[in-house]
This record gives C-alpha cells, sequence and structure tokens, in this order.
DNA sequence: TTCCTTTTGTTGAAAATTCAACATATATTC
DNA sequence: GAATATATGTTGAATTTTCAACAAAAGGAA
C-alpha cells in the first residue's frame, strides 16, 4: 500500500489527514486495490453502488449507455481522484453509470459505509472525510455545471470550441492534449463522431485551431 | 421566522435537527429571509458566491445564459430545497449561474461561511449540517446526471420523452403538471421552443401522450 | 517489413433542428 | 367586457446533424 502513499495524500478523501495515520485509517475502511486492463469495467451499470473509489494510477472514464446503445461520456477521473462518491453518498439502490478503464489502471476501493458510518474502533477521521467528501462533491458539481454549458451549445462546432476552451484554461495553455480519441470526444460532447472531424477539418482551414490526433492547439 | 418552521424542518440542511434547536441555530447563523417577485434575479451570475440559499415559499430557477444571449435551464427549486450550495461549499470565486424568482416567493440566504466553520459559540450544529450538505450534494449530483441523460439524447422527441419518463417516475402516476412553459421547457431540453411544441402536437397526434399547457398525460 | 486492426477523415443523402414569421389561443389590465 | 400583452401552435426554408459507406492514416503484431 505504501506505493500509492503519494497518490493518496493528493487524493480529496484524505486532505488533512496525515501521512503517519493513512496506513491506519486505510486499514480501518478495509481498503482494497485491484488492477484492470483496457476496457475493463470496474463498476457496472445498474450493480449496487457500494463503492467508493480512488483512481491509483491510469485512468478511467464514467459512462452511460442508452436503451439503443448510445454511449455518453460524462467524465474522466484520473489518480488521485475519487468516482462513484455520489451515488455511494446518496445510498442509491442501483449505479446509474459504468465506470470503464481508460487504460491499464490500479484502483482502490472502499466501501462506502466506512466512510459515512463510525466504525467500532470510532477512529477520529470520519468527521474529516465527511467534510472532505462535502467539498469534493461541490467540486464535481461545478464539473457538472462545465459539461452542460458545453453540451448545451447547439452546434457542434460551438461544442467543440466550448470544451477546447475550458481546457486551455484548465491548462493554462493555447495547446494540449486531451484524453479522448475522436470517437470518445464526440461522446463526451453528445455529437456524431464523422460531424466532429468535419467540423476539425474545416475550423484547420480556416486557421482556428491546430490538431494532431489528440493534441490540440488554439490559434 | 416560525411561520416558516414547518418547510425548514423539511429542508436538508437541518435533518436531524430538533425544532427546539432551529430557531437558535438560524440566529446563530445570522440567516436572513427576502421576498422577491417573479421574474427577479435573487443570485446574479458573476458575482461571488456567499450565501446558500433556501425556497421559503415560491420557486426559482438556476440559469445559464452564454455570449449569445441564449438561456439554458439547470434546474427549477421548490419550497424546503437548497440552493447555490455547490458553489458556497467550493468557495468559487463567482458564480457560474444566475436564480431567478419563477414566481413571487421568500427566499432565506445563509452566509455559507457560518454553516461551513464553526462560529464564536461553537455550536455542536456544524458537523450535522456538514454531514447534510454532503448528502444534499450527492442528491443534487444525481439530478445533474439526469439532466445529461435527458439532453444528451439527439432528438427533441426522445428528450422530451425522457424528460417526461422521469417526471412520471417521480410522481408516481402517468398524468402530472410541470413547472416549465413551453419556452422554459425548452430552455431546459436543449432544443428549440417551436420544435418542441410541433413534437409534441405530433405525439399528441399519435396518441402517445396528452398534453394541455403544462399538464402533461403519458398514454 | 508486411499484414491486420483500429482510428480518423471525407463525402453525399436523408432526416432533424433551427429560425423567422405569422396565426391562434390564453392571460392580464384597465 | 374590451383591449392589450403574453404564450403556444403552425408552417416552410435554410442550415446542420446524423447516418452509412468508404478511403486514408496510424498503430500493433508477427
Amino acid at each position: 500500500m505504501k506505493k500509492y502513499f503519494e497518490i493518496l495524500q493528493k487524493c480529496p478523501l484524505f486532505e488533512g489527514i496525515e501521512e503517519k495515520d493513512l496506513l491506519a485509517l486505510l486499514h480501518c475502511l478495509g481498503a482494497k486495490t485491484e488492477k484492470f486492463d483496457k476496457k475493463y469495467t470496474i463498476l457496472t451499470e445498474g450493480k449496487p453502488s457500494k463503492y467508493i473509489g480512488i483512481v491509483l494510477n491510469g485512468s478511467a472514464q464514467i459512462v452511460q449507455v442508452d436503451y439503443y446503445g448510445n454511449r455518453s461520456i460524462l467524465s474522466v477521473v484520473e489518480p488521485s481522484q475519487l468516482f462513484a462518491e455520489a451515488f455511494a453518498c446518496a445510498e442509491v439502490q442501483s449505479l446509474p453509470v459504468s465506470v470503464i478503464a481508460n487504460e491499464p489502471c490500479e484502483i482502490m476501493l472502499i466501501d462506502s459505509r466506512r466512510i459515512l458510518y463510525s466504525c467500532a474502533n470510532n477512529c477520529a477521521f470520519h468527521q474529516q472525510m465527511i467534510f472532505n467528501l462535502m467539498k469534493d462533491l461541490a467540486q464535481k458539481t461545478l464539473l457538472f455545471h462545465q459539461k452542460i454549458e458545453i453540451t448545451s451549445k447547439r452546434s457542434t462546432r460551438e461544442k467543440l470550441l466550448a470544451y477546447l476552451g475550458f481546457q486551455a484554461k484548465k491548462e493554462g495553455a493555447n495547446s494540449f492534449t486531451v484524453s479522448f480519441d475522436r470517437q470518445e470526444l464526440a461522446d463526451y460532447l453528445e455529437v456524431d463522431r464523422s460531424g466532429l472531424s468535419a467540423e476539425i477539418s474545416k475550423l484547420r482551414k480556416e486557421g482556428i485551431l491546430d490538431c494532431r490526433k489528440n493534441y490540440f492547439e488554439l490559434l
């Protein structure tokens, strides 16, 4: 477990908890780690939402697939980040999303009841973790607002430019790589892939952006 | 303040707090109430996010207006419900949304710092409120998932039917009224109003639903 | 390298959305 | 009740998206 300390210390759930306490806390929480290959399902839509996940390395996508098989990508989670915490905290019966490994990754899973309710040892960190979860959920809400702001645009072009604008702001630079391939980007923006490719070509011809695979540059 | 006790007791923020303690707590929090006429702005996009709001009566809309003036409605908040709590908890610099009175309403506003951080009296309810906020934010996240599930559909028809399906589930009945007029429903579904009206007509002719103003019935 | 798979780009036709303009219906005000 | 304002429904044209099919490029495996 120790090799993940650096990642775990940056995890919002453990903010304000000192390294010396972390190992005991993880034990108390019954934390376990699992490895997943690319494209493997970490948590399955429709199943009970028992676990809060933490990405230790690699990355994962939060996806929703509708009745007709259309995939919608809600977000990407990267090392140190939590996922499925909202469903665990809201104690929903069944997960409304699946979590899929975006690349080979290691994941820590914690039974959410061990976080939300005091353990037998009544360890002192529950209050801190509740506060941390509250902060994290508030942050996640902002990301949803952002996604809605992007996808509420009516055209592929506007959606793409809004998305790239947010990425540029986040990276603090006009050039960056995105963690989506074309199909995934389309599924995040909720548009057609071929239409997205065509729009990228058009924007390139107009000198508005440059793009090579998942590298983008706003001009 | 006493006349709002019934509403406040149902407010997620005060769950688990007894009526006898509520008045003192509200005083401790420096809660104030304000009245707003229909269409008045309760909180303004771009301004600091100092306050958590509670709807006492009436209702309000959470809206976002983009560069071109296109309105997007994120959600509607009704009596007992919180709003702007995510921005307060995440301590963002400026609000990414406006909150608009949907009808004449009374609103309680609480400086979020009084909730998040212990007061001079160190009253015992902060922990409970933090827990309550965590639960509330988790619930709100589910609503965002729902909105994204609805608006990620590619056609006006599918968006409308997905929305009505969720409403029917929520109401536990196939007939219900929605708290949107046509333009607002269009702005929630992220579609064109006239196209929405046309789609409703079509669905009516096909015998799939009945609709009179904001009353809908799924057949 | 070569073969094979996957990803990305391109195109045209079909379908759907948006937009503008107007008709009709419903509320509101005096 | 009449007049006015607001909301909703209808239509056709322009634009855009989606869909399907294929071409081209990139990546991986042998």
